[in-house]
DNA sequence: TTAAGTGCAAATTATTTGCAGTAAG
DNA sequence: CTTACTGCAAATAATTTGCACTTAA
């Protein structure tokens, strides 16, 4: 169900989506998902990927494209630390590790975070969406 | 035993930390925990309220008082959008509301969030802190 | 052929820093 | 006296934006 996406995520999805299939979106759209494999990016470590790719893309369409996709679903920007935004190929709702020291953010198991309860969101209000990042600092 | 802190909040707290007890951040802390109330702040909320009470601070004051006070344990920073950096009087992990629209985090109520699982720090690494971020948009 | 997308460079925003002057121990 | 602190202004970092050019429909 979410392998699909790799193989969606080419012209027809970027249309679907409302977006033209440009070559750097489609280049970007395949760096992140070409293998069916979850990503956790920033602007920067996508544009060296393209980079290391050999497409030619420039940093404000990497952080344009990282905007739209977001807009419209395909990624998830999670907050893990003041200055530079992170972005998650897997947008629902489950906890990360953040490494403190390094700056890495990885998913946590799922599976071993259990919210038996939650905070109603106060009158007027939906969640939209909720936030659960483990820090961590090396040990020894 | 929260309450004790506005009292001690004072230049026997900040000499206990090893800072100078300066007109300046007496000013701040006092604004922060001068009522024994828990807030939320920004640089540039707690900048405004040093000016509304007269005290003559400078941004540039405010921001390193911010991040001393951090990093003695007396202020939390809360990570909740990219661009701004929230700092919380109440230093425990706890739960927070954030209003996407607004900007604006308060405290959620801590009682009503119950973590029955949660995923272990990996080999090598511990659990600094956990962070919790109901995200709330505007109904209707 | 026209509306959307790209890319450069300049602008913005939040924050940090260098350093000369000021104040606390 | 000596070292930490303050405040300005300049520097930095991440991101956004204006606008002329290009490309997709």
């Amino acid at each position: 169900m979410h392998h699909s996406q790799a193989k969606e995520m080419g012209a027809r999805w970027l249309e679907s989506a409302g977006l033209r299939p440009t070559k750097q979106r489609l280049a970007i759209a395949s760096l992140l998902v070409g293998d069916g494999q979850h990503r956790h990016v920033t602007a920067e470590s996508l544009f060296e990927a393209t980079q290391a790719a050999g497409d030619k893309v420039s940093l404000a369409t990497v952080y344009n494209t990282l905007r739209s996709f977001s807009e419209v679903g395909f990624l998830r920007e999670i907050l893990v630390n003041g200055t530079k935004g992170y972005f998650d190929t897997n947008t629902t709702n489950h906890p990360h590790f953040f490494w403190e020291d390094t700056g890495q953010l990885q998913d946590a198991p799922e599976e071993d975070l259990e919210i038996a309860a939650l905070p109603a969101a106060p009158k007027g209000a939906e969640i939209s969406k909720v936030d659960v990042v483990i820090r961590l600092r090396s040990k020894g």
